[in-house]
DNA sequence: TCAAATCTTTGATACATATCAAAAGTGTGT
DNA sequence: ACACACTTTTGATATGTATCAAAGATTTGA
């Protein structure tokens, strides 16, 4: 139905990836695209499964993740309005390396693998967008592992902290609120919740932050830069 | 002179992301294209430097790496013939995350950004090639991460093996060659050297494997699955 | 508004892995 | 064939982080 198609039109010009892009291009994606919802909880596609296309977020919050059969996880990435995920799976023509779980009850657009390949293979605006979004992605990606990799969880707390106020350059004003739960928050940092936990405590009793609940203020940026250097 | 861009033509048609492009492509990008020889140990760029354009492997090995200021640092890949490295800091138009140095003297092509970024914008097939390469390392990335936050040390190592062991499916026959010093590869795996010999001496003790220098048969390889789970 | 569920903190202990030091092995150039 | 540099192995010890258990908080739902 027409009001379906310019609806879906609308989300996806809502998302960083199709965002101002010629009104032609989104209505032949809107085409292949459909609206799903999924309930805070809810798997939209697990680990192993067969990519079918990319989803794009509506409303609400997913997590990414990397499980092994034992039931341990690990955050690879947390998601919300206008991101898309799913891209390299549906693109390398693979099996899902990640899971995709609802921590919120959720609004998706799923675009189908075909009509998002077919108009890619015309559309040289779109390619470039779809570059855009997989560089970064890469570059974002290998920044998280220097992070995992390269410091110890005071280190890497430090730096989460130095990041999210830098991204939250607005309304921050040396504080910062934590984008999700502390435990989702310790798993993307690879550390336990507990010590997680622990850490921003020693980085409390050192005086560089103070925490109350999810919000951090940060009293010592320049210390906290020393930590995470 | 003529020549020069003949034998880059030749060069780039037989790396991983150009190969097979028509011969005028090449001819293009041939044209902003240098050869640089690297002695080994010498560093291409270095992380924090501005990426002037990709670079393709003609001969030599080299490892891409991430670093602290302390001297610390983590393999992220290692490179031969026929790959291409740099292009996320290119596209992202960032500074180099990583440092490229050469473990062995290297022959390199450097494709000048400018080159690159306008043959980009009128070449569908040079964008196709581009996203397929970014979305398999993306993919790639995702995966070495999986390994190293998911597994223990016994695990990591026993999932690099089964990894080799596909890779030269040819004339493997239950034995690999380690691609690189060993320090290197446990650098790979996030692992000292010291207890990367370690692991390996257990898994031989165990009966999965024999160990004969740089060459590790694979003895028992549902029991390394098992390990690698 | 209270109870139930979920999330977070704290404490005690166990374990995987790093670090330091030194010996043994391997390769390389002359 | 030898000496020198580099790589790998082995041993002893230190340390960071996970795990298990339980008590406090906070949120959610009826």
């Amino acid at each position: 139905m027409a009001s379906h198609l310019q609806s879906h039109v609308e989300t996806l010009t809502r998302s960083s990836i199709f965002s101002n892009l010629p009104i032609e291009t989104l209505g032949r994606l809107a085409i292949g695209t459909s609206e799903v919802a999924f309930g805070r909880g809810s798997v939209v596609f697990g680990r192993g499964s067969v990519s079918t296309g990319i989803h794009v977020v509506d409303s609400g919050q997913l997590k990414l993740t990397i499980e092994t059969l034992q039931g341990d996880e690990h955050v690879v990435e947390i998601v919300q309005d206008g991101d898309c995920f799913g891209e390299a799976a549906m693109l390398t023509n693979r099996l899902h390396l990640l899971s995709a779980v609802a921590l919120s009850d959720c609004k998706l657009l799923h675009v189908a693998r075909n009509t998002l390949i077919n108009e890619l293979e015309h559309n040289q605006a779109l390619a470039q967008r779809l570059i855009a979004n997989l560089s970064d992605r890469l570059y974002r990606r290998t920044s998280d592992m220097e992070n995992i990799l390269l410091r110890k969880a005071l280190g890497r707390v430090a730096r989460f902290i130095l990041d999210e106020l830098e991204r939250e350059a607005d309304s921050a004003n040396g504080q910062i609120q934590l984008p999700a739960r502390k435990g989702l928050i310790a798993s993307k940092l690879n550390m336990t919740q507990e010590h997680f936990s622990r850490t921003l405590r020693t980085l409390c009793a050192r005086g560089k932050i103070a925490v109350n609940g999810a919000t951090i203020a940060v009293v010592n940026e320049e210390g906290l830069r020393q930590i995470a250097a």
